[in-house]
DNA sequence: CAATTATGAATGAACAAGCATTCATTGCAA
DNA sequence: TTGCAATGAATGCTTGTTCATTCATAATTG
C-alpha cells in the first residue's frame, strides 16, 4: 500500500516523533484527509505500518527456509543471512523497527505485534538449532542459550547498521554472525579467515 | 537532576511521542513553565536527557575496570557485566535508549551523542579484547569481529529486556555472553554447566 | 450510441484539542 | 528591601479528524 510506504520513508526521514498526517500524506503524493478515509486513525495506520514491515519479516525467513533445502547447517545459515537480505535490513525498514521498539514499553499494541513476531520466529529457529545439536552430537551446548544469544546478536547488528552504517555493512556483519556459528558448531560452520571484510558496500 | 529523572520515567511510561512538556513537568511535581526556565526548550531537555544516560553508562564501564583490577581476563568480563548492572540495566533507561535510537536517523544531535558514547566504548572494548588475544595467543582471532560480535549481543539482549522481560533476567542475558566467551577464550572463561538460568527474576 | 445517472474514491477547508513557549506575577530566603 | 527561583494563565501554532464537495469512471437509460 501506498500509504504504508510513505509512512516508512516519514519514520526513516522525520522520526515517528515527527511524523505527522500530513507529512505522510504529502510524502504519498495525496490529501490530508486521505488517511482518515483508507485506516480510520493515525494509530490505526502506525500499527499497520508495524504489521506490514512484520509480515514482510515473517514472509522472508519463511520462504528463506523452504529455499534451504533438508540440511539442518543450511536452514540455520539461511536464517542468520536473512536477517541481513537486502529488502528485511533496509535502512528505511531498520529505523521503523527501531521507532517502534522505542515505544513499545509505553505501547501495549506495538509490544504485542513486535512480541508476536518473535515468538513465531525464535520458535522456528530454536527447533532448528536443537535439530543442529542433536545431530552434530554437541552435547554441552545448550539450544535455548544459543539461539538466545545468536538472534541477540542479529538484532545488535541492526542498531549498528543503523547508527553506523558507515562502520559496517550488511556483508560484515553477517561475517561476524556467522563467526559466532563456527565457533558454537566447529564440526558444521568453516572458520572464516582472520580479519573481517572492511571494504564499505552500500 | 530532578527533571531529568522526571523525563526519562515520562519516556518509558509514554513513550517518546507522548512525552510532553506538561506531562514532564507533572511527573515532577513542578509548573509548566520550568522546563523553559532551566532547559530553554523542549529539545534541549531530551538531548540533555539522553546525554545524562550515556554519559552514566560511560562513568559505570570507567569504574567497572578500573574495579576490575589488573587482569585482562577480569577487565574484559567486568565490561561485560556492567551491561547489565542493575543501574545501567534498568527497564526505564533501556526504553529512552531505545527511544533515542529510534529517532536517531532523523536527528543528528541523537546520532552524534549515540555515535559518541559508542566511539569511546568500542575503542576501550577493543584494546581489552586485542591484548586478550595477544595474551592468551588466540592468533586465529580478530579483534574488530570478536568486539563488534559481542557489543552487538549486548545490545540484542537490551532489546529482549525490554520487550520480554518477563521471559529473561538480567543474570541470564550476562550468562548468554558469557558463554560466548567461552567458546571464543576457552583459556580464560569457564564453559558454564548446560542450561539456562531460567528463573524469573525482577 | 449518446446522454444521464449512480457510485465511490479523493479532496481540502474548517474545527476543536493539545502543543511548546512566554512573561507578568508570586513566594521566599537573604 | 532585594534577588531570584518558581508559577500558571495566556498566546499562537500545529495536530488529528471531520465532512460537504469535487472528480472520474461505470452503469443505466431512452
Amino acid at each position: 500500500m501506498q500509504l504504508i510506504q510513505a509512512t516508512i520513508r516519514s519514520i526513516a526521514g522525520n522520526g515517528l516523533s515527527d511524523t505527522t498526517m500530513s507529512r505522510v500524506s504529502k510524502e504519498a503524493g495525496l490529501s490530508q484527509g486521505i488517511i482518515n478515509l483508507h485506516f480510520q486513525s493515525k494509530d490505526n495506520l502506525l500499527a499497520e505500518t508495524l504489521k506490514f514491515v512484520a509480515e514482510e519479516y515473517r514472509c522472508a525467513w519463511t520462504q528463506a527456509l523452504a529455499d534451504a533445502g533438508p540440511e539442518t547447517v543450511d536452514q540455520l545459515a539461511a536464517l542468520v543471512a536473512v536477517d541481513f537480505d537486502k529488502t528485511v535490513c533496509h535502512p528505511d525498514k531498520l529505523a521503523v523497527w527501531f521507532a517502534f521498539w522505542g515505544e513499545s514499553k509505553a505501547r501495549p499494541t506495538y509490544r504485542n505485534i513486535c512480541a508476536a513476531r518473535d515468538r513465531a520466529y525464535r520458535t522456528r529457529f530454536n527447533a532448528v538449532i536443537t535439530k543442529l545439536i542433536e545431530e552434530g552430537g554437541y552435547t554441552a551446548l545448550d539450544a535455548e542459550n544459543v539461539s538466545t544469544g545468536l538472534s541477540a546478536m542479529g538484532e545488535g547488528m541492526w542498531l549498528d547498521l543503523l547508527i553506523s552504517p558507515r562502520r559496517l555493512s550488511r556483508e560484515t556483519a553477517k561475517a561476524v554472525c556467522m563467526n559466532y556459528l563456527s565457533y558454537i558448531f566447529p564440526k558444521h560452520y568453516p572458520r572464516p579467515k582472520v580479519g573481517i571484510d572492511r571494504t564499505n558496500a552500500a
